[in-house]
DNA sequence: GACCCGCCTTGATCCTTGTCAAAAGGAGGC
DNA sequence: GCCTCCTTTTGACAAGGATCAAGGCGGGTC
């Protein structure tokens, strides 16, 4: 364990301010969140929940990337979610986690009891203005995955992985390097696309490596990307080519 | 067309009252719902909204069976939900629609025009719970359906749709025939059920065969399948033996 | 009743991806 | 520096599902 008990810092400064759960609360909602809240940490690797577990908590991620994952009896397993900073963890009236929920990296959480959450949920209508909100949203990307799982080919299922995560990133932190090169670094293992993809770890190495071979992406080390031309990454997605904008 | 100005009745005695975003709603809500629905029908194979349309209304699925889908431009198809009674169509605060909706039977919806829906929703806080609770059951949905697009073989997919069918099915009216047995009738074709589980129609059918000639099923007609040992037909779905209960 | 059309089944073959296996690269520990 | 462990790459082969191609069945119309 590390140091679970992080300063723990006014929700004015939190890096997620702005897009979590709490995005649309007006002060007085925030300071009576602010009164529950406490961080949680964990290492890459390290699971946050079992599927099937009690839930005791719910969480807003701050830092770091975590997986939803549903695994068979016979070990095939398919993440369902990738979790960022911002997102949330739980689900309001619901007490057994669905998922696995895995740090990939060192993850930080915002959590809050249960109870007391869903005892604020109906006081504080922000917040579950907000929750609908981001459940419509995940809706959404969880349907666009399903395209991606039953219809794409493995080629195009990895070219829209890195679309999309390079598409995410840029939003953030303005990724993009010296000469409209765009560099991004994948969060995950092999075996994590695989899983996220629908896919084995080795089909998911041959595709990167053959998208290298063709030159529409480099590799900078095994987990950093370059994409010299997104456009033809895009045109490798099997996406409409009017995709969203980067910039 | 149709009639479409088929009687309008009272809410109360809507088949899917208790069901729809409706369900929480008290009587002097549910009065106020009343005065801005209009009921709307579809015949099989029509298109209730094209992805990309305006979206003038919301609506609930009374009866009858559509489907939610995404067609990649070479035509690849993927069903991305299926709307049964009491399904909600539409997002508030978008306008417009993501996906193709599209009746499959004879579908009869009960619509509301969406703008001052969203007024109404602002006023009658037991249709936004009740919608967030939608919402994450279909969210549920989606990772379940995650799962069996991405890891799933062709047998276990089919046997997992008729699985679910049933189960939904027996919810509703009690679909057990005399001895035991389970009736359900598939309420889409081959090629639909494809572009549900991600296959060709080809391999739908001959799944379909291959379960039928073990026994596992048995046909009546082409649309109608006897189970005749539910628990069979769960070994097949690859899930866990302990699956929900159907009685 | 004969015909037509849409839906479904079945067969033969091909190809993408999975499986099994081995080895190469990288990071950290001693 | 060397060893070990983990991740990744690559190869050979097998197989599940897609594709291409005929027919069959059933419900409707004329």
């Amino acid at each position: 364990m590390r140091d679970t008990t992080a300063a723990l810092k006014d929700c004015k400064d939190c890096p997620i301010r702005h897009r979590s759960v709490c995005a649309r609360c007006e002060p007085d909602e925030l300071e009576k969140l602010e009164q529950g809240k406490y961080y949680r940490t964990f290492e890459p690797g390290q699971t946050v929940l079992w599927s099937g577990d009690r839930m005791e908590f719910v969480a807003s991620v701050i830092s770091g990337v975590a997986t939803l994952s549903q695994t068979m009896e016979d070990g095939r397993t398919q993440m369902v979610g990738l979790l960022l900073p911002s997102d949330f963890i739980g689900r309001p009236g619901r007490d057994t986690a669905p998922y696995d929920v895995t740090a990939v990296s060192d993850v930080t959480l915002c959590c809050f009891r249960r109870r007391p959450f869903e005892e604020l949920m109906v006081t504080t209508p922000h917040v579950s203005q907000r929750l609908l909100e981001m459940a419509l949203d995940e809706l959404d990307a969880a349907r666009e995955w399903m395209l991606l799982l039953g219809r794409k080919t493995a080629r195009e299922k990895i070219a829209s992985l890195i679309a999309i995560i390079a598409r995410r990133d840029s939003e953030l932190k303005a990724a993009l390097m010296a000469d409209g090169e765009l560099a991004v670094d994948l969060p995950l293992t092999r075996e994590a696309m695989a899983d996220y993809l629908g896919l084995t770890l080795e089909t998911v190495s041959r595709q990167i490596s053959t998208l290298k071979r063709e030159g529409i992406i480099s590799l900078d080390g095994k987990r950093r990307v370059v994409i010299p031309d997104f456009e033809r990454l895009l045109d490798e997605t099997g996406d409409d080519s009017d995709g969203g904008p980067l910039a």
